[in-house]
DNA sequence: AGCACGCCGACT
DNA sequence: GTCGGCGTGCTC
């Protein structure tokens, strides 16, 4: 063989980060001797890509001595972060692909924190040329060729933002002629540890709403409204609403003055620094007898080694969480790494916190809220092995711990384990997969158990293991069903009725606290006209606008007209969707009738509700509103508990997993608001709720007593939530779902278009379900499966995109997959305007 | 997202 | 007979 081993080329198979899902596949690309080095399996590179060869990022996954494609391109530079992904990255990234029918991109950026992604720096630069070209330029072109030139390059950012949209057009002219060339650099990735808080100025207010009314730039007004809404928030969340584009336009309104940015430094470890000191709490972990049998039963499917699942079904109160850190304690001794997932972390502080204490600085925590380098810095402690149990929500099932022993997932039913965005998977499917992997132990825990978990641990697909008493002697408490409707028939409209009032009273004399839950925030949830009974509605979302007060209504007016004004000069009406806000208006808009009607309690009309009927109680109201600022969730539950208040009032975030011994009393307003909801789950989710917010009442040594308001009393799903008896619940939920044939008994695969064009929406949505049964009664005719639709979404438009949707019924599989790609990717590149998306069992229909 | 190719209408 | 519109499809 006369061939030299250096001739020998490299060619690496990359996956493209931002490719549109028909488009995804491997690309192959030779590697320059200079970059071979450097180009491994996991390697972020940046590659030229379509006809025009623009710089994109790429993953390496795979490298090959050969290639058959003629017109093959280099790479054209490689992230000096070799194995950004490892082996166990890169296959979760294709399980997601293939699971959930994402982009590897997307599964890529699920997989990787965005701060270890370096990004790739765009940049135009002069070409050294004697041509004359420059001559016929025209005068836009010539000033902006003389300012690259002057400089030498310029990265494509600055460009844009100083010609405008233009600069891309006069880049692409101007390389035509030969006088710029187009690069791209790899940033490498930064350790970015500081936060920015956005906020509107003091005074500002008014200027804010000046600027917002002329709306210039949409996006602006945009901030301004949700920062109206909001108060304080970081940037971060903000993008997460508008997206990155609103970085811009927030600079922009900070140049005005109309916001003010503040960056703040953050920790390390926030959660260290904050919660270290609670680990005292954490010392008698003796657990009794039927804790203790509970943890050897799981104990001994943990050490089997092999993958193994359980579902530790407990009572409220049974004291789970501590037979889930003798787990724990187990698996790291075995020299084994865990993620405990939790279903959002600022509503469960005390888990947190008690984790945090007892294993300090192996802990890592991980949520939506930290910053990019907050994240960076966990996710680089994990890979390293500094961290080894693994805290957090969701996203925290992709942490790269090593040698995985065990995963929790704690409220096993909580639908935040299923991810609604690109890729959208459910926890518990990308846990059983890194189980199956790694020979783990999966354990997923509830008081109310998904009915499809306690399905598959009946069938003993996973095992059960149950914890029936409350611990510490602890009784669950008395449950009374208030039936609202003899109230009213009594003449008693108010919001609280005489028995939740009369144990109020008499809970706050005894010194006590409790804990009023209502599921829905504002002040009153519609406005409708007294005349035409039209109720006011989001320009552009189609939902009603709630109302809410910024300061108290008292009585609310003594006459008509008092009333009216009243509740116009104090209030303003807000989209809980897009956080569109406006004044009440002065006629009902359909049929210029001036007297509106105020239904529906929230929680701020509850606030002064129960300020009437217990005089001189204090109340701690929690909900999306008071808690828009960082930590104000830990410091309302602080205040709770350090009985700053008798009264916590709130919605769901009060119903989780918080311990206060001193609460007696729970009260549920409005329990069957969820009972109606067009969803083949209200039932599930209401049974769930009731039973954990009944569970809140009576933790302490004295018995607790529960007030269930409804009218309804006589719903089955009540009394038996009333009774936490979740078996009876069980078998008659699974009863009907079975006779329905919906989940667990097969799966819905729901297909989404949504566009600003109602007429192409409607037609698209029309010619992909004629496609859809075309297909499958051709190529597909083997898959099963029942076609509904297409209907509009229940909440049909959102901030002026409109959403229609297809719903199939059937049994989940490679094929089915298969099947949903195809559509996906027929449509994904047929209709312009249209952006169509599946979702296997959403979370919400 | 951007670029090329191709098919149709308006023009020399 | 040619130029140029945009609708459609591909990107190694």
């Amino acid at each position: 063989m006369t061939e030299d081993r250096s001739e020998k080329k490299l060619y690496a198979l990359v996956r493209i980060m931002d490719v549109p899902l028909h488009a995804d596949k491997p690309y192959i690309y030779y590697v320059p001797a200079e970059l071979e080095d450097k180009v491994s399996v996991g390697t972020l590179v940046s590659v030229p890509f379509g006809k025009g060869n623009r710089k994109t990022s790429a993953v390496v996954t795979d490298l090959v001595g050969e290639c058959e494609y003629p017109q093959v391109k280099p790479v054209s530079e490689a992230s000096a972060d070799a194995g950004l992904l490892d082996a166990r990255a890169m296959e979760l990234c294709r399980f997601l692909c293939s699971y959930t029918l994402c982009t590897f991109g997307e599964a890529v950026r699920a997989v990787v924190p965005a701060a270890a992604m370096s990004k790739l720096d765009e940049y135009y630069e002069a070409v050294e040329t004697d041509k004359p070209a420059e001559k016929q330029l025209s005068e836009k072109a010539a000033i902006f060729y003389t300012y690259i030139k002057a400089r030498g390059s310029v990265p494509a950012k600055r460009l844009s933002a100083k010609f405008g949209d233009e600069s891309a057009v006069l880049a692409s002219s101007l390389i035509k002629l030969g006088l710029l060339r187009r690069g791209a650099r790899v940033k490498e990735a930064t350790n970015n540890r500081s936060i920015t808080y956005v906020s509107i100025p003091a005074g500002g207010e008014a200027a804010a709403r000046e600027f917002e009314n002329n709306l210039r730039s949409p996006l602006q007004a945009q901030i301004l409204a949700i920062l109206r809404v909001c108060g304080r928030m970081t940037s971060d969340e903000l993008y997460g609403r508008l997206g990155k584009k609103a970085a811009a336009q927030l600079s922009s309104l900070e140049k005005k003055g109309l916001v003010s940015l503040d960056r703040i430094e953050t920790y390390r470890n926030p959660y260290l620094a904050e919660n270290g000191a609670e680990g005292e709490k954490t010392q008698e972990n003796e657990l009794n007898a039927e804790q203790l049998k509970a943890y050897e039963r799981l104990c001994g499917l943990y050490s089997g080694g092999n993958a193994a699942a359980a579902l530790l079904h407990g009572v409220t109160g049974s004291g789970k969480t501590r037979v889930i850190k003798a787990m724990i304690d187990r698996v790291i001794s075995d020299g084994r790494g865990v993620i405990m997932l939790v279903p959002e972390i600022s509503l469960t502080p005390q888990t947190v916190s008690y984790f945090c204490g007892c294993y300090g600085q192996r802990v890592a925590v991980m949520h939506s809220s930290l910053s990019q380098g907050e994240r960076y810095d966990a996710w680089k402690r994990i890979r390293r092995g500094e961290a080894d149990v693994v805290i957090g929500t969701r996203s925290a099932i992709f942490a790269p711990v090593k040698n995985l022993g065990m995963i929790v997932i704690d409220e096993e039913q909580e639908h935040t384990y299923k991810s609604d965005t690109d890729p959208k998977y459910l926890a518990h499917d990308v846990a059983r997969f890194r189980c199956g992997k790694c020979s783990a132990f999966m354990l997923l825990s509830s008081a109310t158990p998904s009915l499809g978990s306690y399905r598959k641990a009946k069938q003993g697909i996973y095992t059960l293991v149950e914890l029936n008493e409350r611990y510490g002697g602890a009784k669950l408490p008395e449950v009374v069903i208030s039936d609202m409707r003899s109230e009213t028939a009594a003449g008693n409209t108010a919001p609280v009725g005489s028995v939740l009032a009369g144990e109020l009273k008499r809970v706050y004399s005894e010194g006590r606290q409790s804990i009023i839950f209502l599921n829905r925030r504002g002040y009153s949830s519609t406005v409708s006209c007294r005349i035409c009974g039209e109720a006011i509605k989001c320009p552009h979302c189609s939902v009603s606008l709630t109302y809410h007060t910024r300061q108290p209504l008292g009585d609310g007016g003594a006459d008509a007209a008092q009333y009216q004004s009243l509740r116009r000069s104090r209030g303003v009406l807000a989209c809980h969707y897009c956080g569109y806000r406006t004044e009440v208006p002065a006629a009902c808009p359909s049929c210029g009738a001036e007297h509106f009607k105020y239904m529906g309690c929230g929680t701020q009309q509850a606030e002064e509700e129960l300020a009437k009927v217990v005089p001189g109680a204090k109340i701690l109201r929690m909900d999306m509103d008071t808690t828009q600022t960082k930590n104000s969730h830990g410091e309302i539950l602080r205040r709770f508990r350090e009985r700053e208040g008798d009264i916590l009032l709130g919605t769901q975030m009060v119903t989780k997993g918080h311990d206060f011994p001193a609460v007696t009393l729970v009260g549920v307003m409005n329990a069957d608001q969820s009972l109606y909801l067009d969803d083949y789950r209200a039932e599930e989710k209401t049974f769930s709720m009731l039973t954990q917010v009944i569970g809140r009442a009576g933790r302490g040594a004295d018995a607790g007593i529960a007030v269930i308001q409804t009218a309804n009393p006589d719903s089955e799903v009540i009394r038996l939530a009333a009774a936490q008896d979740y078996k009876s619940f069980y078998e008659k939920a699974i009863k009907l779902r079975r006779a329905l044939v919906f989940p667990p008994f097969c799966d819905l695969a729901v297909i989404t278009l949504s566009g600003t064009d109602e007429a192409l929406l409607s037609s698209t949505a029309v010619r992909l379900s004629e496609r859809t049964k075309e297909l499958l009664g051709g190529e597909f005719s083997d898959v099963s499966a029942l076609l509904f639709g297409p209907f509009e979404a229940p909440v049909y438009k959102i901030q002026n995109t409109c959403r229609m949707r297809l719903v199939i019924k059937c049994r989940l599989n490679k094929r089915t997959r298969s099947f949903i790609y195809n559509v996906l990717c027929e449509f994904g590149k047929a209709a312009k305007g249209i952006t169509v998306s599946a979702d296997f069992n959403p979370s919400t229909l």
